[in-house]
DNA sequence: CGAATTTGACCAGCGC
DNA sequence: GCGCTGGTCAAATTCG
C-alpha cells in the first residue's frame, strides 16, 4: 500500500523523469524511507560524478547532461540546499542549509495543507562530501498517515531503507539481532524476515527481504537508533579503517549506518565471494541505476538497475565504498 | 540448557 | 462491517 502510494507521489513530483535523465552518470542511488510521526517520506539519493555543480542542473523536468570528473581530493563538507526552480542567480543559490531548512519549515505552517505538502515535495538538497555532488531528493510518499482524530496512532521511528546486491539475506552490520517474526510477501516469492536488537534498552528493528525483480538484491530497512555502541565493531577497528567523515557520521547521528558496516565486516570476516559482490556492485563507478524508481506495477522498490563495466578501483580505494553512503547532515536533518 | 529461530495466531490499520 | 495486509507475539522447535 505505501509503495503503490509511493509510485503516485513520484510521477506526481516528476522525479522519475530524472532519474532516468541522469542514470547514466549517476555513481551511485539508494531508496531511502523515512517515517515519523503521522508523515512518511521516501527520497533517493544520489551521487554524482561531477564537479562543477550548478543549481540548474537539478532543475526539473529538464535536467541538462552531466558529464563525470575525476575525484576531487577530500574537501571540507558542505551542505547546500535549495528549492527545485532554482533562484534567478544559479551559481549564488547555494547557501548553507541547516538553517534555511527549519525557516522553510516554519514559513510553511502559514500556508494551507496542500501548499505545504507541495513545498515539501519540492525540496531538494545538495551535498558536497570529499567532492562529490550528492543530490538527496525528499518527496513525501503522496499521504499523511491519516492522523487520529483522538492521536492514539502509535508513532514510528524514522526508517532508513537500502539495498545491496548479496547473496546473504541477512548481512552482518555489527550489531546483533533476533529474528521475532517471518511473513509471506505479497505478490514476492521471497519473505519478508522481522528483526530485533538483542540490546535490552534499545528498541530498533530492521526488516530484511529480497526483491523479487533481483533476486541478487536484498532490502534491509532499519527502524529507529541504537542506544549503545555496536557489540560486535570496536570502535579501533572502525576508527582505523574508515574514513573520518564516516565515523563522524555515525557518531554524530547514533544512527546504524548499515551498509557501511556491512561492508565493513565483510572485510572482517573473509567472506570473499559476498565481498567481492558487494565491492564490484557498490563500487561508484560500478553501480549505476535508474533511480528511485517505484514505477513496477506490483510494487516493487526496484525499478532496474544496470551494472556497468568495473574501472574504478581508484575510486574504491580512495573512498572507501562511499561509506557515507548518507552523509551525516542528511541524517542530522531529519 | 539457554539462546535463537520458526511459525501459526492475533491485532491494528486501511480500503471497499 | 468485512476482508486483506503488515506487523508482532509467543509457544514450539532447533541449535550450539
Amino acid at each position: 500500500m505505501e509503495r503503490k502510494e509511493a509510485i503516485k507521489t513520484e510521477e506526481t513530483v516528476g522525479s522519475s523523469s530524472f532519474s532516468d535523465h541522469i542514470s547514466d552518470s549517476c555513481q551511485f542511488s539508494g531508496i531511502f524511507d523515512f517515517s515519523e510521526g503521522d508523515k512518511s517520506s521516501l527520497g533517493f539519493m544520489e551521487l554524482l560524478g561531477v564537479q562543477d555543480y550548478s543549481p540548474s542542473l537539478f532543475d526539473l523536468p529538464h535536467p541538462p547532461s552531466m558529464a563525470p570528473s575525476a575525484p576531487l581530493p577530500p574537501t571540507a563538507v558542505k551542505e547546500c540546499s535549495e528549492v527545485l526552480n532554482p533562484p534567478a542567480t544559479p551559481n549564488s543559490s547555494i547557501s548553507s542549509a541547516s538553517s534555511e531548512a527549519v525557516n522553510d519549515h516554519e514559513q510553511t505552517k502559514a500556508v494551507d495543507e496542500e501548499e505545504e505538502e507541495q513545498q515539501e515535495k519540492t525540496k531538494k538538497h545538495v551535498f558536497e562530501v570529499d567532492g562529490f555532488f550528492w543530490v538527496w531528493s525528499l518527496f513525501l510518499w503522496g499521504f499523511r498517515l491519516k492522523p487520529k482524530k483522538t492521536n492514539q496512532k502509535r508513532q514510528r521511528e524514522p526508517r532508513f531503507a537500502f539495498m545491496t546486491k548479496s547473496e546473504v539475506d541477512h548481512l552482518e552490520d555489527g550489531y546483533r539481532w533476533r529474528k521475532y517474526g517471518q511473513k509471506a510477501v505479497k505478490n514476492s516469492p521471497f519473505p519478508r524476515s522481522y528483526y530485533r536488537c538483542t540490546t535490552s534498552s534499545c528498541n530498533v528493528k530492521k526488516r530484511v527481504e529480497r526483491s523479487f525483480t533481483d533476486p541478487t538484491i536484498v532490502v534491509t530497512t532499519y527502524e529507529g537508533q541504537h542506544t549503545h555502541p555496536s557489540p560486535v565493531m570496536p570502535r579501533q577497528m572502525l576508527a582505523g579503517a574508515l574514513p573520518d567523515s564516516s565515523l563522524s557520521a555515525g557518531r554524530a547521528t547514533g544512527f546504524a549506518m548499515p551498509m557501511q558496516r556491512s561492508l565493513f565486516c565483510h572485510y572482517q570476516q573473509q567472506q570473499r565471494q559476498v565481498q567481492q559482490s558487494l565491492i564490484h556492485n557498490l563500487s561508484p563507478s560500478n553501480f549505476a541505476c535508474n533511480g528511485g524508481g517505484l514505477t513496477n506495477p506490483a510494487g516493487s522498490y526496484l525499478r532496474e538497475i544496470r551494472f556497468c563495466n568495473p574501472a574504478g578501483s581508484a575510486l574504491l580505494r580512495d573512498h572507501g565504498l562511499l561509506q557515507d553512503v548518507v552523509p551525516s547532515h542528511m541524517l542530522k536533518e531529519e
